[in-house]
RNA sequence: GGCUGGGUAGCUCAGCUGGUUAGAGCACGGCACUCAUAAUGCCGGGGUCGCGGGUUCGAGUCCCGCCCCAGCUACCA
């Protein structure tokens, strides 16, 4: 939804409107003073004055500056969205930019004014000539512009689940915005979720030796849903990190091409030596008991946006794979004949690489899908779940895939 | 300056309400195996747990002080 709509700005009147219906004084007119920094081109607050200079721009002059515009009562609702937060009502993930915004509640909310004079560009607000409103306060309205509002009749898709923004931004939405839409009688998101940022090779690496990387370089390097998996897995979701060739190739090598590549590699190969490529019928095995462990601790770490856990998993499941592989050694069951242990531990193997292919499909589609029809299934593996618990592949014709995870031909 | 995190093996990090010889992955060294993308498995070396005090029978884990790193800091988008 672009904030440039008519739609949109006829979003924000509205909302406008109703929080003055419900909330007569949460708007107010009001004159706010304060020092204002040329430099920033804004007003400063006491925390970011430091020996009475802006501390970004130390070197110059606040200046007292009057202005008059419409305020929103945010100071009133301070108690009301701590209690929100601590009671699990509203969610903050994850747990640091949880306690930012409790202390910065706890210390109390000033009003904010939310028109503008100066700017002759936005939304005009209601029932003024020369203001228009503050950008934040209609930024965050788009997310009901774009649900609630836009369309009336349409089925209300408003409550959101969840929010995930930058970390960045996380006060906007963690302060401002429920108490606008507690100001509006409106219900609140599940959950807002900050994640961190990643650096493109490192301010320090990139500036000192000139070996920053693209994002499509990152891309042509080893592909999409391999740098997906790196940025998941090695960074996760929550932190900042810094994107190094070197950790990329170690993951891409380590994790995928000889990890799930490779599991996927040896065992459709054994299966097309041994049994011709069709699963024989077997019995659980330790293998089975691992992948449902996994497979559990998997789910637990996904339902609370834990992408890094999630990873994890996959790759502790790999690793238990190949344990059992090397302990169950099916060239020596084949070479003596043992004929049902071979066919147990054959199916097993194949039983854990389906649930790989499902438990992989959110973090690389492609690759997942990719083993997913290689295993003789049809449709695609974010939609089966149901195999990842319980994964059946008796009597199913399976083939070695083209190679996964090809490794770059080093000169 | 205030606030929130962090400082544990060469690297990236786990270590819950304090309890026996501080863990994992990667890297490194040795051994084993051959189904596989010179792949995999097993074993091993390696740490004064930022510094200094304190509480305790006992602290990486609690308290105080200090040092260093990162992030946030609202009328910026």
């Amino acid at each position: 939804m672009r904030t440039t709509s008519p739609s949109h700005a006829a979003g924000v009147t509205k909302l406008i409107k109703l929080i003055q219906s419900r909330h007569a004084d949460a708007l107010y007119q009001g004159e706010y003073e304060g020092m204002y920094c040329v430099g920033c081109e804004e007003f400063k607050s006491e925390s970011q004055i430091v020996n009475g200079r802006c501390i970004e721009h130390p070197s110059r002059e606040l200046v007292p500056t009057k202005e008059r515009n419409t305020f929103f009562r945010l100071s009133a609702w301070t108690g009301q969205v701590l209690e929100a937060i601590n009671s699990g009502a509203f969610r903050v993930e994850p747990e640091i930019r949880r306690n930012e915004i409790l202390r910065v509640l706890e210390a109390g909310l000033i009003d904010i004014s939310v028109s503008r004079s100066r700017l002759p560009i936005g939304v005009a607000f209601p029932g003024t000539t020369d203001q228009t409103v503050y950008v934040w306060f209609e930024a965050l309205m788009n997310y009901l512009t774009a649900t609630m509002f836009s369309t009336p009749g349409d089925a209300p898709t408003w409550p959101a689940d969840i929010h995930v923004v930058g970390k960045g931004i996380t006060r906007f939405h963690c302060c401002i915005w429920p108490a606008i839409l507690m100001a509006a009688g409106l219900p609140l998101p599940g959950m807002v979720w900050a994640h961190g940022y990643v650096q493109w090779g490192g301010a320090k690496v990139s500036k000192s030796e000139g070996t920053s990387i693209s994002l499509d370089e990152a891309i042509e390097r080893h592909g999409p849903d391999a740098l997906r998996w790196f940025l998941l897995r090695e960074v996760g979701f929550e932190n900042d990190g810094d994107f190094s060739l070197e950790r990329f190739d170690a993951r891409y090598d380590g994790d995928l091409a000889n990890g799930l590549g490779n599991l996927a590699a040896r065992t459709t190969a054994m299966l097309e030596k041994y049994r011709a490529g069709i699963v024989p019928v077997g019995a659980a095995e330790s293998l089975d008991i691992s992948g449902d462990q996994c497979v559990a601790e998997y789910a637990k770490a996904m339902a609370t946006i834990d992408l890094k856990g999630g990873a994890e998993e996959i790759s502790q499941l790999v690793s238990e794979a190949n344990s059992y592989i090397v302990a169950t050694a099916p060239w020596t069951l084949a070479k003596n004949g043992d004929e049902a242990k071979l066919d147990a531990a054959l199916a097993a193997l194949a039983r854990c690489l389906l649930r790989l292919s499902v438990m992989a499909s959110p973090f690389m589609p492609a690759k997942a899908q990719a083993l997913w029809s290689a295993l003789g299934q049809a449709g695609t593996p974010e939609t089966a779940w149901r195999l990842a618990l319980q994964p059946e592949l008796a009597g199913v014709r399976v083939a070695k895939p083209d190679n996964l995870f090809p490794k770059p031909t080093t000169p």
